[in-house]
RNA sequence: GGGCGAAUAGCUCAGCUGGUCAGAGCACCUGCCUUACAAGCAGGGGGUCACAGGUUCGAGUCCUGUUUCGCCCA
């Protein structure tokens, strides 16, 4: 193995396959047989013979981040993989594939296309798990599931009849959405409205019985060969005494009625509304009510037949253009107005949707809904962001049946049966033999497929085993959290929370989380046909699973959609190669001690590992590291230290580190993942190596002093790779390794929590000091131009001995974050100068340039300081003088509010000083 | 047409129960190849928190209205 050390830069070429194998042999993603409750995701399955998408990346990061976490924690995890057979998409990908070698799906037939179906399922499986692979999911593979495979086709089979039996399903003729392209009935969900420009058609219709027309208005002229009514309002004033009366249908031998009906709007178009059973949902309904003929004018493919006349054979596009010209020819064509409107296209394909009568399957969903609201509404099941609460509510209100038959080969075929002779239906789990009503053995099964999410549905328990009564079953359903993005919230969210109540009679998860959508730079949603989705491969290619992890979990806002672009993820690789350069740093400091760390036969198991409680850290903070120590790696500090060896930056980070654990498993609670990541990035980038591991760099260097601050890096290295591990699992399982102390795998290391407070209070402030008065210094080097070689002498003045012996036993560290030759503490006394002067509390900070200060430039720089401060003092001031706040502020802010006037008063003071100095 | 959400620095967004809350990252400017890191370090500029009212001692924060944008549904 190379040594890591030897590498400039961090690479996760060959390490990250590396560790997905090695846990992957070890078994480490399944879950533990005993313990806590366990935590439990299915997979949202992505369709089998899809590439994974930026989408996937952030839902199966997400997934994975919680799994980790929840795997070391100490609860049994488990994280079912799945794929679906995506019926409609995959149908239209092996349909191409076949036209493209000049064979027809239909010549073909169905047993052949099912055959090449399959063979392109198998070839492309492999390629989208090693895909969830590459990402580092930590799926419980052996228990992979395939909505087509034995187990869940008997699960929706046994749905489907189970269904039927209580009433639920049934086969009617309706309107449905029909795409003309694909040849097959869509649901609602599957319809995407497109604003496009239209035109309203204004036409004359002849009063069949008299002179004159009435004048209708349609977006769709070409389906006036349907119409088998005109519907005025029945409160119409004007138009209602026409009800009963006959008009002459154009370009037809048809009289139609005139019928009264709601549906038509006195203030909308003309007043008068054509009526198209047959081509219209809402004319479908008028069309009920009146007990209207349906006639339907064109066929499956959209294009006109035989009631359209001798446009019969023109597709619905052409057939638009001719119906207008010959109204216009006749003199029917009254007005064209231009008009924009939605319309519906199948959201596969792009097709628009014609409104098709045809005879489908259908599950009425009221009775289903009812449980599935309930458990949203008190909380059983929590949506989050919560907002769709709201939106789920708002549609599950007006739920409408599923349509679940496809017109389609690939999916589940319908386990219905018809008598050829006795026109019995047959519905059954197993192909039957015979009729049960004549005996007869003329069983033909129906022709369909049911919808993709009629398997999806039941994903929850499906690949748990059910309708089999599996340990699996009883031991991890129902599931813990489904992790999604909120464009399928009814497809499937709904329709599973509705599945599980329906055949399980409980919850398929405690919590959905929703995620938001990737978009492009421009806000656009990535998507295939756009083309502006990179290949998530090529992205983990080029810098890293950790790194596009790390990225994406850092830059999603909870549930808000996400502007990716591909330097987004540099913030990912850099920060990779931050803790890389941390870590090479320690190491080799490590070598040159004398130190010899034991590593544990048996390391730690999962679980919590307490970093606060139980530990004295103010009292005895030696027997308190050693003890954390011990309990990390599950082996013995390598050598002792005493409570004096823990000095001011070594008691600062540990309790930073303290801290930012509470933060961390605090943000994981709330499953702001992003605020996790980031807790655990800034401690590590802006305390743990911009402050502590450049203070102490000269202890690093001193064999005397060398052990302690090492032995707090080693564990502070071990303890933000644990608290970084669910986001970047292989770069922390990498560096983990590299730690001389390590043994076991840190996947199922446990996980740092914060039972307490942090500690070390005093040390937080006294550390606080001296990064304050660092940053002062800084700023006077930068902004007085002074030269890197001219390293400078800092004064810091205080007003008695006792703040200056408090100072004076830090001055050696802020020389050495500032790089000045020396930092000293003076007791009153003059002003030096020419000097840059600041202020840190209450600490006058000067750094004497001879001849190198500009005067003018200084004066602005206190001026500008003075006049923020003096802005706020006046706010403060005469927030003080209100006896309003005074009265009505709760105690602590009023003090804390005079605490402040006084401190910025002082500093003011002491600028105010320095200006009348330099104005000599 | 109905519902939901958003509006804070040039860009992407934090800001939980009103009281140093005006922040972060990126971008930008300046200075540094300081023996872990230029995929880096240090410093800096930059915002009337969409607009108008209201509640309050006090409002990015709560309420109402307006505008703009986005999403969903019909």
């Amino acid at each position: 193995m190379n040594d890591i050390r030897q590498q400039a830069q961090y690479s996760p070429a060959g390490i990250e396959d590396r560790w997905y194998r090695h846990w992957e042999d070890h078994g480490l993603f399944a879950p533990a047989e005993t313990g806590d409750e366990p935590f439990v995701i299915t997979l949202p399955p992505p369709n089998v013979t899809g590439i994974l998408h930026m989408g996937h990346c952030l839902g199966n990061s997400i997934q994975d981040t919680l799994i980790r976490y929840y795997r070391m924690i100490g609860r049994p995890t488990l994280w079912v993989p799945g794929t679906d057979h995506a019926s409609i998409a995959t149908e239209q990908v092996v349909s191409r594939q076949m036209r493209e070698e000049g064979l027809d799906k239909r010549e073909a037939g169905r047993e052949a296309f099912l055959e090449r179906a399959w063979a392109w399922k198998e070839q492309t499986h492999g390629r989208i798990t090693a895909q969830l692979r590459r990402l580092g999911c930590s799926l419980d593979w052996p228990r992979e599931a395939f909505t087509m495979d034995e187990a869940r086709n008997r699960a929706v089979a046994r749905a489907f009849v189970d269904l039927y039996e209580k009433g639920l399903i049934y086969r009617d003729l309706y309107l449905v959405n029909w795409c003309p392209h694909c040849l097959t009935a869509i649901s609602d969900d599957e319809v995407e409205y497109r604003e496009l420009d239209g035109a309203m058609w204004h036409i004359h219709y002849p009063f069949a019985d008299g002179d004159g027309h009435l004048t209708v208005a349609t977006t769709r002229p070409e389906t006036m060969f349907g119409d088998t009514a005109v519907a005025v309002h029945p409160d119409d004033p004007e138009r209602k005494q026409l009800i009963g009366r006959m008009v002459s249908l154009p370009l037809t031998e048809r009289t139609i009625p005139i019928v009264g009906d709601p549906h038509a709007d006195p203030e909308k178009g003309t007043g008068y509304v054509k009526i198209t059973p047959a081509h219209d949902p809402n004319d479908f309904l008028v069309g009920q009510r009146h007990d209207l003929p349906q006639v339907t004018c064109m066929d499956p493919h959209g294009v006109m037949n035989d009631a359209a006349g001798d446009l019969a054979g023109l597709d619905r596009v052409a057939a638009r253009q001719e119906t207008i010209a010959r109204l216009e020819a006749a003199g029917l064509l009254a007005e064209v107005e231009k008009h924009t409107h939605q319309v519906g296209h199948h959201d596969r394909c792009g097709t628009i949707i014609e409104p098709y009568l045809s005879k489908q399957w259908f599950l009425r969903m009221d009775r289903l809904a009812e449980p599935a609201v309930a458990a949203v509404a008190d909380g059983t099941i929590r949506l989050l962001p919560e907002r769709w609460v709201g939106v789920y509510h708002n549609w599950m209100r007006n739920i409408r049946d599923w349509c679940i038959s496809r017109q389609l080969w690939w999916g589940h075929r319908i386990p219905v049966w018809y008598c050829r002779d006795c026109e019995a239906e047959v519905v059954a789990l197993e192909t039957p033999s015979a009729c049960p009503s004549c005996g007869s053995t003329g069983l033909a099964q129906d022709e369909d497929v049911l919808d993709t999410w009629f398997s999806s549905w039941l994903w929850t328990f499906s690949p748990l085993g059910w309708p089999e009564r599996t340990a699996d079953l009883e031991r991890f359903h129902p599931t813990s959290a489904l992790v999604t993005a909120a464009d399928i919230i009814f497809f499937w969210v709904a329709r599973m929370i509705m599945a599980s109540y329906e055949f399980l009679q409980e919850p398929p998860f405690t919590e959905v989380l929703f995620t938001g959508i990737v978009r492009d730079e421009q806000g656009r949603k990535m998507s295939k046909s756009l083309g502006n989705s990179p290949d998530p491969i090529d992205l983990i290619d080029d810098y890293g699973a950790d790194a596009l992890r790390c990225s994406l979990v850092m830059l999603t806002p909870t549930g808000q959609d996400i502007f990716f672009s591909e330097s987004s993820l540099e913030v990912g690789r850099n920060f990779c190669n931050k803790i890389f350069q941390a870590t090479k740093l320690i190491l080799g400091v490590w070598d040159e001690s004398e130190l010899a760390a034991e590593t544990a036969a048996t390391p730690p198991a999962v679980g919590k590992l307490e970093v606060a409680r139980d530990r004295d850290w103010d009292g005895a903070p030696a027997a308190a590291f050693a003890g954390l120590w011990q309990d990390t790696f599950g082996a013995p500090l390598p050598t002792g230290l005493a409570d004096e060896d823990l000095a001011l930056e070594d008691r600062w980070v540990l309790g930073r580190l303290i801290a930012t654990v509470g933060d961390v498993n605090d943000a994981y609670e709330k499953r702001r993942l992003n605020d996790a990541a980031y807790g655990a990035f800034n401690f590590f980038r802006h305390e743990f190596c911009d402050w502590y591991l450049e203070t102490i760099k000269p202890r690093l260097r001193d064999d005397d002093q060398r052990d302690a601050p090492l032995l707090v890096a080693v564990l502070s290295l071990a303890m933000s790779y644990k608290l970084l591990h669910p986001v970047m699992p292989f770069i922390t399982e990498e560096l983990w390794s590299w730690l001389p102390p390590s043994s076991g795998s840190i996947m199922v290391s446990p996980y740092p929590v914060a039972g307490a407070a942090a500690p070390f209070a005093a040390e937080q402030a006294s550390y606080a000091e001296v990064m304050e008065i660092t940053g002062v210094l800084r700023n006077l080097r930068s902004e007085l131009n002074v030269q890197p070689g001219k390293r400078g002498a800092g004064i810091l003045r205080v007003a008695d001995e006792a703040r200056a012996s408090v100072l004076g036993a830090v001055a050696g560290r802020i020389e050495l974050l500032t790089k000045l030759e020396s930092v000293t503490v003076a007791v009153g006394g003059e002003d030096p100068q020419p000097a840059g002067a600041g202020v840190a509390g209450d600490v006058e900070v000067f750094l004497p340039m001879a001849g190198l200060v500009d005067l003018d430039k200084e004066r602005g720089r206190l001026q500008k300081e003075l006049g923020k401060i003096e802005g706020w003092l006046k706010g403060c001031r005469a927030k003080l003088a209100n006896p309003k706040f005074v009265d009505n502020a709760p105690d602590d802010v009023v003090q804390k509010q005079r605490d402040l006037l006084a401190e910025n008063e002082d500093k003011a003071t002491k600028l105010r000083e320095r200006l009348d100095a330099l104005a000599d």
